[in-house]
DNA sequence: TATTGTTATACTCTATAACTATA
DNA sequence: TATAGTTATAGAGTATAACAATA
C-alpha cells in the first residue's frame, strides 16, 4: 500500500482552490453585511432578490433556495411584516399563494443588488479578453457547456 | 435628473458577476453536503478545518469565523462531544482554553478537505497558463497584491 | 480594571411530521 | 388520493448582555 490517498494536487491548483474558498467567504460576508444594513437577514435578502426578478409560488421559492417549503413560510412572513412582499392568490389554483414584492420591496432589492460591488469593481479593471476567459473558467466549474 | 442610478455594467461583466454568485452557492452546497455526510454542520466542519491546520484559543476561533466568542462555545461543545476536539489549558495564561483536534478529528478534517472535489476537478482540465490567469483574477478580487 | 471564556436569552434558519384546504 | 401551504416542534447558529476566573 502506497502513501497516496487522494488525487494529487499541484501547488498552483491548491492555491487556486484556496482562493476560491476565500472568495466564497468574502462574498457571503459582504452580502450579509449589505442585508444587515437594511435590517434583513441573508436568507430574507436572498428571497427578496429572487422575487424582484420574478414573483413565485411559495413552493418554487423553496426549490430555488433548496430548502423545505415550511421554511419559506417564516421568511416570507417576516418580509410581509416589513411591507416588502405580499402573498397573492393564484387565479388558476386556489391552493397556490404567489409571493410578490411590493414597490418598496423592489426598491430595496435594487439597492441591495447595487451595493454588492465586491465582484463588479475588480472586474471593471479587466480587459474584455480577460473577462471572457474568466467567464469560461467559471462556466467549466459549474458544468455549463 | 437622469435615469442613471448606479455604475453601468456591461452584459459580459453582469454575466460574470452572476456566475460568481452561482459558484458561491454551489461551493456552499457541496461543502455542507460533505459535512452532513459525516454528521457535521457547516459551521462545525469549518471550525474543525481551521483547528486541523492549527490549534487555536476559543477567542481566536471566533475572530477567524467573524462571529461572537459566545457562539464558539457551543460549536466546540458539539465537536468535543463527538470526540473530534479537546479543550486544553494554556500554560502561560490560565484563562485561555486552546481548542485542539483529536487524532480522529484530524482524520475527519482530511477526509472533508479531500471530498471538496468541486473546484479541483475542473481546474485539472486547464493549462498552467489558464490557471495562472485565473489565480491572478481571484487575487485581484480579494485585493491581494 | 481588563480580558477569557461561559451562561442566559432571544431571534432566525433549518428539517421533520402532522394538519388544512383545495385539486 | 395527491398537492400547496401552514403549523408545531426541535436543533443549530447568531448577537447581546451579564457573569466567573484570571490577569
Amino acid at each position: 500500500m502506497t502513501a497516496t490517498r487522494s488525487p494529487r494536487m499541484d501547488p498552483l491548483t491548491l492555491e487556486v482552490v484556496e482562493l476560491i474558498g476565500e472568495v466564497v467567504a468574502r462574498y457571503h460576508q459582504e452580502f450579509d453585511e449589505a442585508a444587515a444594513e437594511h435590517g434583513l437577514t441573508g436568507a430574507q435578502a436572498r428571497v427578496l432578490g429572487l422575487l424582484s426578478l420574478e414573483p413565485l409560488p411559495m413552493r418554487q421559492v423553496a426549490q430555488r433556495l433548496k430548502c423545505e417549503p415550511s421554511n419559506v413560510t417564516g421568511i416570507v412572513d417576516r418580509l410581509e411584516a416589513r411591507g416588502l412582499v405580499e402573498r397573492q392568490p393564484s387565479p388558476g389554483d386556489r391552493r397556490v399563494k404567489v409571493a410578490v414584492p411590493t414597490a418598496e420591496g423592489r426598491r430595496l432589492a435594487r439597492v441591495l443588488r447595487e451595493s454588492l460591488d465586491f465582484a463588479r469593481e475588480p472586474l471593471a479593471g479587466l480587459s474584455r479578453e480577460e473577462r471572457v476567459a474568466f467567464r469560461g473558467m467559471l462556466r467549466r466549474m459549474l458544468g455549463i457547456d
